[in-house]
DNA sequence: CTGAAAGCGCTTACAG
DNA sequence: CTGAAAGCGCTTACAG
């Protein structure tokens, strides 16, 4: 294999140190202009491409970020990606993608591989399983800077970046009652998950603020499944007083939910609400079309890139300062919950 | 910033050379059991993670893969990455990602980002807008394993991956025919990308086999959209003899057509069969569903690594032996076609 | 079984 | 304005 051109090879060429090569490249004020013009022209003739491992090595700064995913396969991280990288490239650095599969074990080895390959950020969004996280305070130790996007840990101090899924959520069923539903029912996802929990609770909220008691035959928890918002459809409309629309807590769920509901031959929107969350790409092709909660999804990914791109320019990641960038949700009405026309 | 742990602060620890704890560290058959337990046991002690960087200049192997393509938004590329990323992490390697969106300059970037990061190797989809093939062939000149996927270019000789697009069409096509459509008109993609090509020309081998005439008002170039599903549509239901089924060549166009038969109150299968190409995830979800042709991206990705991974241990690349891995596309029969029932 | 030494390709403080 | 030298943290051919 023919080996690539370096510095010195230029420096031979020119009859010169492989220090002033460097310099006249970088376009060091002190080389001459004349000496810069003869290195990048040779530089350009020898086909010379630096080789950032080595000057990654000697300069402690790799240009490299981590992302640490649970699946690429996915639109709502596939958007976040997009998010990350465009404006990543655009401020020099490349992108490491690691996807961890809601595996802890593959969670660790990411992050590990990361401290390895010394990348200059890590921004991450947790598996579903991870309860220890060892390996993150492994990251902080050697003050790498670390954001969290979207999956967050609790109790960690670490910036993040979420969406308001309380305020979505309260929106969400601010606006069915705002329609004229009357009984609205809510399946939810695993509520350890702090995400469905704060939709739960800005469900609850909502109905408290309009004074709608709380009905807990009109719960159900789910597991983000067509399959899921079929089953408690079917348990909602066996109900003595069963609801007239469901806020359900994501968009596949609110899918089974509109399937169910045709099979029974309930039309929406005129008989029956529903409104999901995500804004997931079908959402919008259904029949009826699904009302939803967009998550801005590419926001969230420039957003965590911009907060990690600070902290790598402002040095040590002070604990002190712990920023939290909360992303606005936007309520997107379609047809599965127009009772009364479009609202404003 | 604290430094890390390196190979001689073990080695000072325990009154050795970096050289030994090297070796022992990576299970050097000629260190003795003993010390390489001691080192072991210290680098843990130690928290010792091995600085890739270094390694992989003095070793010229970086173990990370480059990927270029359009877009990380969007179910297919993200599959893809999805099977490529999995394997590439079980056989070691990490990922690079860069996007290009669909912009020739960036594709360029990319690739030479790529080239300065001294990957061991690269994966492709091409920009749409690629006419120039320089950066390609200059990772050729350098003995870079290079592997493109899908979007391929025309006369270079490189190793590819793609789907049988023209077989897909043609089962799409006959798959009509056999439930009795008699006037199948087919929406195209740009026909100078290869497979929308492809797709087209395995629409026409399709109804000459047969024995179905050609017909041009049956065929109209669109440009991958709902809007211009519709456009299609709303202009073959002018025509004199309209068709009785459409095959678009992708299932955005499949869905334009769809809402525009829907709104003529065309009923779908019975009166008219759609059928569209790719099995984005929303096509499964409409009413009525979109029978259309899947193309195992997840597969697509792995075979992609696969080659990869072959070229890159069999180390220099032999212009005499370009392997092209061809992927089976596997026809899904929905609602909108099945106007004499499921075939066996 | 282990050590001493060189070198991967850069960058940069120090001299002049 | 440019050079000589050291060093980033590894790996490995050569000695012993």
């Amino acid at each position: 294999m023919k080996k690539s051109t370096t510095l010195s090879d230029i420096a031979i060429e020119l009859n010169m140190t492989a220090a002033t090569v460097s310099r006249a490249l970088s376009d060091h004020p002190e080389i001459s202009k004349s000496t810069k013009e003869k290195v990048k022209e040779t530089a350009k003739k020898l086909n010379y491409n630096p080789n950032r491992i080595a000057s990654s090595l000697r300069s402690g700064k790799t240009n490299v970020v981590g992302v640490l995913i649970p699946t690429a396969e996915n639109a709502f991280f596939g958007s976040v990606i997009h998010g990350i990288t465009k404006l990543a490239s655009k401020h020099g650095y490349s992108v490491l993608i690691h996807e961890c599969d809601e595996d802890y074990e593959l969670e660790v080895k990411g992050i590990q591989t990361f401290i390895g390959a010394r990348v200059d950020g890590i921004i991450v969004s947790l598996s579903r399983n991870t309860l220890n996280y060892d390996h993150f305070l492994e990251v902080q130790k050697r003050n790498i800077p670390l954001v969290f996007f979207d999956r967050v840990p609790d109790d960690l101090s670490f910036p993040t970046v979420v969406l308001d899924a309380y305020r979505g959520a309260y929106q969400a069923t601010q606006h069915l009652i705002d329609q004229g539903y009357k009984r609205i029912a809510h399946i939810a996802g695993p509520l350890f998950i702090k995400t469905f929990n704060d939709r739960y609770k800005g469900y609850v909220a909502a109905l408290q603020a309009n004074k709608i008691p709380l009905d807990h035959t009109l719960m159900h928890i789910g597991d983000l499944s067509i399959e899921s918002g079929r089953e408690a459809t079917r348990q909602f409309l066996q109900l003595a007083e069963p609801p007239d629309a469901i806020f359900a807590t994501e968009d596949f769920t609110a899918l089974g939910v509109l399937k169910e509901l045709k099979v029974n031959k309930i039309r929406i929107p005129e008989q029956f609400g529903v409104l999901g969350f995500c804004n997931d790409v079908f959402s919008e092709h259904t029949t009826p079309s699904i009302s939803t909660i967009d998550q801005q999804t590419y926001l969230m990914g420039r957003e965590s890139f911009i907060m990690l791109n600070n902290m790598i320019e402002n040095g040590s990641v002070k604990t002190s300062e712990i920023v939290k960038t909360v992303i606005d949700p936007i309520l997107i009405v379609r047809e599965s919950s127009m009772k009364s026309g479009n609202p404003a």
